[in-house]
DNA sequence: TTTTAAATATAATAATATTGCATTTAAAAT
DNA sequence: ATTTTAAATGCAATATTATTATATTTAAAA
Protein backbone atom coordinates (compact mmCIF):
# COMPACT_ATOMS: atom_id res chain seq x y z
CA UNK A 1 0.00 0.00 0.00
CA UNK A 2 1.59 3.24 -0.51
CA UNK A 3 1.98 5.90 1.56
CA UNK A 4 -1.19 7.98 0.93
CA UNK A 5 -3.58 5.51 0.86
CA UNK A 6 -2.26 4.32 4.27
CA UNK A 7 -2.37 7.81 5.17
CA UNK A 8 -5.62 7.75 4.42
CA UNK A 9 -6.89 5.06 5.72
CA UNK A 10 -5.45 5.99 8.92
CA UNK A 11 -7.10 9.53 9.40
CA UNK A 12 -11.17 8.08 8.48
CA UNK A 13 -9.78 5.60 11.30
CA UNK A 14 -9.36 8.42 13.18
CA UNK A 15 -12.70 10.75 12.13
CA UNK A 16 -10.51 12.99 10.13
CA UNK A 17 -12.16 14.38 7.46
CA UNK A 18 -10.53 14.05 3.52
CA UNK A 19 -10.15 17.43 2.16
CA UNK A 20 -8.20 19.00 -0.89
CA UNK A 21 -5.62 20.76 1.19
CA UNK A 22 -4.78 16.95 3.20
CA UNK A 23 -4.72 15.21 -0.11
CA UNK A 24 -2.43 17.66 -1.56
CA UNK A 25 0.15 18.13 1.43
CA UNK A 26 0.20 14.28 1.15
CA UNK A 27 1.31 14.32 -2.03
CA UNK A 28 4.00 16.67 -1.60
CA UNK A 29 5.75 14.65 1.45
CA UNK A 30 5.55 11.17 -0.75
CA UNK A 31 7.04 12.62 -3.36
CA UNK A 32 9.51 14.59 -0.78
CA UNK A 33 13.51 13.79 -0.52
CA UNK A 34 14.44 15.86 2.37
CA UNK A 35 11.98 17.14 5.43
CA UNK A 36 10.08 19.86 4.67
CA UNK A 37 8.68 22.67 6.80
CA UNK A 38 5.24 24.54 6.58
CA UNK A 39 6.72 27.21 3.93
CA UNK A 40 8.79 24.46 2.27
CA UNK A 41 5.48 22.07 1.36
CA UNK A 42 3.58 25.39 0.44
CA UNK A 43 6.09 26.52 -2.42
CA UNK A 44 5.65 22.82 -3.50
CA UNK A 45 2.15 22.85 -3.68
CA UNK A 46 0.79 22.91 -7.39
CA UNK A 47 0.28 26.92 -8.15
CA UNK A 48 -3.76 26.57 -9.75
CA UNK A 49 -4.53 25.09 -6.19
CA UNK A 50 -2.99 27.58 -3.44
CA UNK A 51 -3.10 26.51 -0.04
CA UNK A 52 -2.53 29.04 2.65
CA UNK A 53 0.20 28.14 5.04
CA UNK A 54 -2.18 28.12 7.92
CA UNK A 55 -3.54 25.26 7.03
CA UNK A 56 -0.39 23.75 5.90
CA UNK A 57 0.33 24.29 9.84
CA UNK A 58 -2.63 22.65 10.62
CA UNK A 59 -2.49 19.93 8.34
CA UNK A 60 0.59 19.22 9.52
CA UNK A 61 -0.17 18.92 13.56
CA UNK A 62 -3.20 16.30 12.67
CA UNK A 63 -0.86 14.48 10.60
CA UNK A 64 1.78 14.22 13.74
CA UNK A 65 -0.69 13.15 15.96
CA UNK A 66 -2.24 10.30 13.68
CA UNK A 67 1.70 9.01 13.38
CA UNK A 68 1.73 9.36 9.53
CA UNK A 69 4.70 12.13 9.42
CA UNK A 70 7.47 12.88 11.55
CA UNK A 71 9.04 15.81 12.77
CA UNK A 72 12.62 16.13 12.27
CA UNK A 73 14.82 18.34 14.31
CA UNK A 74 18.23 18.19 13.18
CA UNK A 75 16.96 19.98 9.60
CA UNK A 76 13.67 21.53 10.99
CA UNK A 77 10.88 19.90 9.04
CA UNK A 78 8.94 17.00 8.27
CA UNK A 79 8.96 13.71 6.83
CA UNK A 80 6.58 11.16 6.05
CA UNK A 81 6.87 7.86 8.59
CA UNK A 82 7.68 4.67 7.11
CA UNK A 83 5.56 2.06 7.67
CA UNK A 84 6.87 -0.60 6.64
CA UNK A 85 9.17 -0.02 10.01
CA UNK A 86 7.73 -2.02 12.85
CA UNK A 87 7.60 -1.25 16.43
CA UNK A 88 10.68 -0.92 18.30
CA UNK A 89 13.01 2.18 18.90
CA UNK A 90 12.48 4.37 15.61
CA UNK A 91 15.41 6.78 14.56
CA UNK A 92 16.39 8.71 11.88
CA UNK A 93 19.58 9.37 10.25
CA UNK A 94 19.67 12.69 8.40
CA UNK A 95 22.31 14.42 6.50
CA UNK A 96 24.09 16.88 7.52
CA UNK A 97 24.20 18.76 4.21
CA UNK A 98 21.15 17.88 2.18
CA UNK A 99 18.75 16.36 4.36
CA UNK A 100 18.19 13.74 2.97
CA UNK A 101 16.95 11.77 5.42
CA UNK A 102 16.22 7.71 6.38
CA UNK A 103 14.28 6.07 9.31
CA UNK A 104 15.70 2.89 10.87
CA UNK A 105 14.89 0.76 13.82
CA UNK A 106 16.95 -0.27 16.82
CA UNK A 107 16.19 -3.25 17.84
CA UNK A 108 17.97 -3.66 21.10
CA UNK A 109 17.83 0.09 21.99
CA UNK A 110 17.94 0.44 25.48
CA UNK A 111 17.22 4.37 25.27
CA UNK A 112 13.78 3.82 27.05
CA UNK A 113 14.93 1.14 29.94
CA UNK A 114 17.96 2.88 30.93
CA UNK A 115 16.96 5.96 31.27
CA UNK A 116 16.93 7.25 34.89
CA UNK A 117 13.99 6.56 37.10
CA UNK A 118 14.33 10.05 39.57
CA UNK A 119 13.53 12.03 36.79
CA UNK A 120 11.29 11.03 33.89
CA UNK A 121 8.02 8.58 35.47
CA UNK A 122 6.54 6.91 32.46
CA UNK A 123 8.12 7.56 28.84
CA UNK A 124 5.72 9.18 26.45
CA UNK A 125 8.44 9.64 23.55
CA UNK A 126 11.70 10.30 22.44
CA UNK A 127 13.58 12.15 19.36
CA UNK A 128 16.30 9.81 18.24
CA UNK A 129 18.44 11.88 15.39
CA UNK A 130 21.78 11.03 14.21
CA UNK A 131 23.76 13.53 11.41
CA UNK A 132 26.36 12.94 9.20
CA UNK A 133 26.75 13.15 5.13
CA UNK A 134 24.89 10.78 3.19
CA UNK A 135 26.54 9.05 0.31
CA UNK A 136 26.10 11.57 -2.30
CA UNK A 137 27.56 14.66 -0.28
CA UNK A 138 30.42 12.73 1.11
CA UNK B 1 35.55 22.45 39.33
CA UNK B 2 31.95 24.64 39.00
CA UNK B 3 30.05 24.94 35.46
CA UNK B 4 30.91 28.92 35.37
CA UNK B 5 34.66 28.21 35.79
CA UNK B 6 35.01 24.92 33.64
CA UNK B 7 33.19 27.33 31.13
CA UNK B 8 35.54 29.92 31.12
CA UNK B 9 38.37 27.91 31.24
CA UNK B 10 36.43 25.86 27.68
CA UNK B 11 35.98 29.68 26.16
CA UNK B 12 40.24 30.78 26.69
CA UNK B 13 41.18 27.66 25.50
CA UNK B 14 39.06 28.10 22.48
CA UNK B 15 40.62 31.50 22.40
CA UNK B 16 37.11 33.21 22.57
CA UNK B 17 36.85 36.56 25.64
CA UNK B 18 35.81 36.55 28.81
CA UNK B 19 32.99 39.19 28.87
CA UNK B 20 30.48 40.61 30.59
CA UNK B 21 27.28 39.36 28.99
CA UNK B 22 28.98 35.78 28.65
CA UNK B 23 29.31 36.16 32.29
CA UNK B 24 25.62 36.86 32.81
CA UNK B 25 24.37 34.33 30.09
CA UNK B 26 26.75 31.36 31.83
CA UNK B 27 25.31 32.85 35.51
CA UNK B 28 21.90 32.42 34.41
CA UNK B 29 22.87 28.95 32.68
CA UNK B 30 23.98 28.15 36.04
CA UNK B 31 21.40 28.28 38.00
CA UNK B 32 18.58 27.39 35.19
CA UNK B 33 16.50 23.67 35.99
CA UNK B 34 14.64 23.96 33.12
CA UNK B 35 15.73 24.46 29.24
CA UNK B 36 16.32 28.50 28.22
CA UNK B 37 15.72 29.89 24.97
CA UNK B 38 17.15 33.07 24.06
CA UNK B 39 14.49 35.18 24.86
CA UNK B 40 14.17 33.17 28.16
CA UNK B 41 17.41 33.99 29.25
CA UNK B 42 16.95 37.65 28.43
CA UNK B 43 14.31 37.56 31.13
CA UNK B 44 16.93 36.49 33.32
CA UNK B 45 19.28 38.63 33.07
CA UNK B 46 19.78 41.62 35.96
CA UNK B 47 17.70 44.96 34.46
CA UNK B 48 20.68 47.16 35.86
CA UNK B 49 22.76 45.55 33.02
CA UNK B 50 20.46 44.37 30.37
CA UNK B 51 21.67 42.27 27.05
CA UNK B 52 20.65 42.98 23.77
CA UNK B 53 19.09 39.50 22.96
CA UNK B 54 20.48 39.55 19.23
CA UNK B 55 23.92 39.22 21.47
CA UNK B 56 22.68 36.10 23.49
CA UNK B 57 21.77 34.18 20.31
CA UNK B 58 25.35 34.68 19.62
CA UNK B 59 26.57 34.17 22.87
CA UNK B 60 24.77 30.60 22.73
CA UNK B 61 25.56 29.63 19.10
CA UNK B 62 29.76 30.09 20.73
CA UNK B 63 28.46 28.27 24.28
CA UNK B 64 27.13 25.60 21.89
CA UNK B 65 30.09 25.03 19.77
CA UNK B 66 32.64 24.82 21.82
CA UNK B 67 30.60 22.34 24.08
CA UNK B 68 29.18 23.70 27.53
CA UNK B 69 25.42 23.87 26.17
CA UNK B 70 23.10 21.48 24.84
CA UNK B 71 20.22 22.31 22.58
CA UNK B 72 17.04 20.73 23.80
CA UNK B 73 14.42 20.11 21.03
CA UNK B 74 12.11 18.61 23.35
CA UNK B 75 11.43 21.87 24.74
CA UNK B 76 13.39 24.51 22.52
CA UNK B 77 16.00 25.76 24.70
CA UNK B 78 19.60 25.24 26.37
CA UNK B 79 20.79 23.18 29.10
CA UNK B 80 24.27 23.60 30.50
CA UNK B 81 26.31 20.51 29.61
CA UNK B 82 26.80 18.29 32.64
CA UNK B 83 30.69 18.01 32.84
CA UNK B 84 30.24 15.25 35.31
CA UNK B 85 29.25 12.95 32.81
CA UNK B 86 31.50 11.00 30.63
CA UNK B 87 32.28 10.42 26.76
CA UNK B 88 29.59 7.66 25.64
CA UNK B 89 26.50 8.37 23.84
CA UNK B 90 24.93 11.58 25.91
CA UNK B 91 21.33 11.56 26.03
CA UNK B 92 18.25 13.87 27.66
CA UNK B 93 15.68 13.06 29.60
CA UNK B 94 13.20 16.41 29.13
CA UNK B 95 9.70 16.54 31.57
CA UNK B 96 7.32 17.24 28.39
CA UNK B 97 5.29 19.16 31.33
CA UNK B 98 7.63 21.26 33.17
CA UNK B 99 10.84 21.24 31.01
CA UNK B 100 13.22 19.80 33.85
CA UNK B 101 15.66 17.57 32.13
CA UNK B 102 18.90 15.39 33.14
CA UNK B 103 21.91 14.32 30.94
CA UNK B 104 22.67 10.79 31.05
CA UNK B 105 25.11 8.50 29.31
CA UNK B 106 24.31 4.85 27.77
CA UNK B 107 26.68 2.73 27.92
CA UNK B 108 25.84 0.05 25.38
CA UNK B 109 24.03 2.57 23.14
CA UNK B 110 24.37 1.05 19.56
CA UNK B 111 22.94 4.43 18.07
CA UNK B 112 26.29 4.61 15.84
CA UNK B 113 27.16 1.23 15.24
CA UNK B 114 23.39 0.61 14.00
CA UNK B 115 22.83 3.53 11.63
CA UNK B 116 22.09 2.08 8.25
CA UNK B 117 25.23 2.56 6.04
CA UNK B 118 23.65 3.70 2.80
CA UNK B 119 22.98 6.84 4.18
CA UNK B 120 25.36 8.20 6.61
CA UNK B 121 28.82 8.21 5.42
CA UNK B 122 30.57 9.39 8.68
CA UNK B 123 28.28 10.51 11.81
CA UNK B 124 28.73 14.05 13.47
CA UNK B 125 26.41 14.00 15.73
CA UNK B 126 23.65 12.80 17.38
CA UNK B 127 20.29 13.69 19.35
CA UNK B 128 19.14 11.79 21.69
CA UNK B 129 16.06 12.77 24.06
CA UNK B 130 13.04 10.57 25.88
CA UNK B 131 10.63 12.55 27.02
CA UNK B 132 7.86 12.03 30.29
CA UNK B 133 6.76 12.99 33.23
CA UNK B 134 8.85 13.83 35.98
CA UNK B 135 8.07 12.99 39.58
CA UNK B 136 6.60 16.58 40.33
CA UNK B 137 4.85 16.74 37.46
CA UNK B 138 3.44 13.12 37.24
C1' DT C 1 -30.76 17.26 -0.59
C1' DT C 2 -30.18 18.99 3.72
C1' DT C 3 -27.65 19.49 7.84
C1' DT C 4 -23.76 20.23 10.70
C1' DA C 5 -19.47 19.96 12.70
C1' DA C 6 -15.04 20.26 10.91
C1' DA C 7 -11.84 22.46 8.06
C1' DT C 8 -10.14 26.37 5.50
C1' DA C 9 -8.93 31.25 4.00
C1' DT C 10 -7.95 35.68 5.22
C1' DA C 11 -6.03 39.22 7.88
C1' DA C 12 -3.70 40.52 11.70
C1' DT C 13 -0.38 39.77 15.06
C1' DA C 14 3.06 37.45 17.85
C1' DA C 15 7.21 35.11 18.47
C1' DT C 16 11.64 33.84 16.96
C1' DA C 17 15.80 34.57 14.38
C1' DT C 18 19.12 37.11 11.35
C1' DT C 19 21.85 40.92 9.15
C1' DG C 20 24.64 45.16 8.57
C1' DC C 21 27.04 48.51 10.64
C1' DA C 22 28.76 51.74 14.17
C1' DT C 23 30.59 51.52 18.77
C1' DT C 24 32.71 49.38 22.59
C1' DT C 25 35.84 46.34 24.99
C1' DA C 26 38.98 42.31 26.39
C1' DA C 27 43.30 41.15 26.18
C1' DA C 28 47.65 41.24 23.76
C1' DA C 29 51.49 44.21 22.62
C1' DT C 30 54.15 48.07 23.63
C1' DA D 1 50.17 51.94 32.40
C1' DT D 2 48.97 52.85 27.56
C1' DT D 3 48.15 51.73 23.20
C1' DT D 4 46.50 48.72 19.75
C1' DT D 5 43.44 45.64 17.46
C1' DA D 6 40.50 42.03 16.50
C1' DA D 7 36.57 40.44 18.65
C1' DA D 8 32.32 41.30 20.69
C1' DT D 9 28.29 44.04 21.47
C1' DG D 10 24.26 47.23 20.79
C1' DC D 11 21.06 49.06 17.85
C1' DA D 12 17.93 49.31 14.10
C1' DA D 13 15.95 47.09 10.57
C1' DT D 14 14.30 43.09 8.50
C1' DA D 15 13.29 38.28 7.71
C1' DT D 16 11.36 34.04 9.04
C1' DT D 17 8.35 31.16 11.48
C1' DA D 18 4.20 30.41 14.06
C1' DT D 19 -0.35 31.60 16.12
C1' DT D 20 -5.04 33.58 16.78
C1' DA D 21 -9.74 35.16 15.73
C1' DT D 22 -13.38 35.08 12.73
C1' DA D 23 -16.12 34.52 8.61
C1' DT D 24 -16.78 31.24 4.98
C1' DT D 25 -16.62 26.84 2.87
C1' DT D 26 -16.92 21.88 2.62
C1' DA D 27 -16.81 16.69 3.63
C1' DA D 28 -19.60 13.46 5.03
C1' DA D 29 -23.45 11.98 7.79
C1' DA D 30 -28.45 12.25 8.17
Amino acid sequence: MTFIDESIQILKRESYKITGPRRAVLEVLAEAEIPLSAYDIEEHIPENIPINVVTIYRVLEVFEKVGIIHKIHTKEGYVRCDFEKQKGCHSFAVCSECGRSKEFVQKECKLETQLPQKLVYKSLSHISEISGLCKQCA
